[in-house]
RNA sequence: GGAAGGGUAGCGAAGUGGUCAAACGCGGCAGACUGUAAAUCUGUUCCUUCGGGUUCAAUGGUUCGACUCCAUUCCCUUCCA
């Protein structure tokens, strides 16, 4: 079946929403944080970790699979599902991101036609069209597909947005039309740049072809936070009500609280489990880093108040030795801690949107997290 | 007792008359990370009141000038008796 998205509840001050969203594999409540497993895992972490973390859609990417093992291998496994066998729903990217990051200052021939770039595992010459890419998602059998667009970089000077966006959408046409699986459901991608003019005409013209969901992509590429909260707002004003919003590759905590109130359902980002395998943690006062000298022999938790699995388990002092000898336990620790960080914070969202309090909300948590304690972010 | 080689910043290790406060690696300290080529990358790491000050086992010497040459002493390694 194709996803369904329920509106249960407007939040009256914002654009902020609470529903529901149905998948072939159980329903789950919106606003969502999905975690990234690009290569068909979240790093580190088990499918019973990231189900008492609460996580529900978990991402996984089309390019990297398409690479290894090869779509083939996948579906004779059974679907992604099966393969890793994770029984959650699953979405997954087009590819369309990696052509931007991995051939970035690389060669890369973007063409009507698709786009040529060098496999970053053997340099072998590589052709992805939207066509190939619905077609490798379609046989991985995710729950949502993604459409293959261009993600371009930023600033971008006018003419090229424009010619992008229109590719984008072209692109997407194709990639609908190609599209062949009943039980998957199928996103658009809003592009535009940072240009009013360009996400209008992208989200109007994206919305007609009708697909299952719309995402806003070519954010967070390294624009400043007003322009991408722009470029959210350019996008939005156009979406139906009726289908979930995706906001590509964020984010950073304050960002999804911005990407809410904007009235965006569903997130996904690496920066929780990226950064604790770096050695960071979320909290409640701010970003730390767990490899600092301070917390050698601290024997407090991370959050004394957060449930998760390492928070009930573990001191600073453990988790920062585990990371400084580079030990994997001490990553997936912080992975598990960070992610409950994200996605308590989207169950937060749920109720303050049910209680219209997301403004009161969002001030306190920007005072606390950006804070006067000493802690930087 | 004899022979040979060596002692350089927290550690390892380059340097063998000036351009050396001294490459590089590790360790240490800090930072970055937003649809994951990321257990990665960046900065910093003798002291300083930023003018400068004190270093290359120690002490003397040669020289305009020494981590680099000479002498002595101490220590380490290997080999021979």
């Amino acid at each position: 079946m194709k996803i369904k998205y329920e509106l249960l509840n407007n939040d009256t001050k914002t654009k902020a929403r609470y529903g529901l969203i149905h998948t072939n594999h159980g329903t789950y409540e919106t606003p969502i944080f999905m975690p990234v497993g690009t290569q068909a895992t979240v790093k580190t972490l088990c499918k019973e970790e990231l189900k008492e973390i609460g996580s529900g859609i978990i991402l996984s990417n089309t390019y990297h699979l398409w690479l290894r093992p090869g779509e083939d291998i996948i579906s004779r496994a059974g679907g992604l599902h099966k393969f890793m066998n994770y029984d959650g729903p699953i979405l997954t990217d087009s590819g369309g991101f990696q052509v931007f990051s991995l051939a970035k200052n690389k060669k890369k021939d973007i063409t009507e036609e698709g786009v040529h770039f060098k496999s970053h595992i053997d340099g072998s010459n590589l052709f992805l069209t939207p066509e190939l890419s619905i077609q490798i998602q379609n046989k991985l059998d995710s729950d949502i597909a993604m459409s293959f667009d261009e993600c371009i970089p930023y600033p971008a000077d006018y003419d090229y947005a424009k010619e992008s966006t229109e590719r984008t959408l072209r692109w997407a046409k194709r990639g609908k039309d190609a599209f062949d699986n009943e039980n998957q459901s199928l996103f658009g991608i809003v592009q535009g740049g940072e240009y009013e003019d360009l996400r209008k005409y992208s989200a109007i013209e994206t919305v007609k072809m009708n697909f299952d969901g719309y995402s806003i992509g070519g954010t967070s590429v390294g624009e400043d936070k007003e322009t991408m909260y722009k470029m959210i707002d350019y996008a939005v004003e156009y979406l139906p009500t009726d289908k979930p919003r995706y906001l590509m590759g964020v984010g950073d905590p304050i960002d999804i609280i911005e990407g809410v109130i904007r009235g965006i359902d569903m997130f996904d980002c690496v920066l929780p489990t990226r950064i604790a395998r770096h050695g960071n943690a979320f909290t409640r006062n701010g970003k730390i880093n767990i490899k600092n000298n301070k917390y050698k022999d601290d024997f407090t938790k991370i959050e004394p108040d957060c449930d998760c699995y390492t928070c009930k388990n573990y001191t600073k002092a453990y988790i920062r030795h585990l990371i400084v000898s580079n030990e994997s336990l001490g990553q997936r620790l912080l992975s598990i801690h960070n992610i409950r960080f994200l996605t308590k914070l989207t169950e937060d969202l749920r109720e303050c949107v049910k209680n219209n309090n997301i403004l009161e909300y969002k001030e306190e948590f920007i005072r606390k997290y950006s804070g006067d304690n000493g802690n930087k972010n």
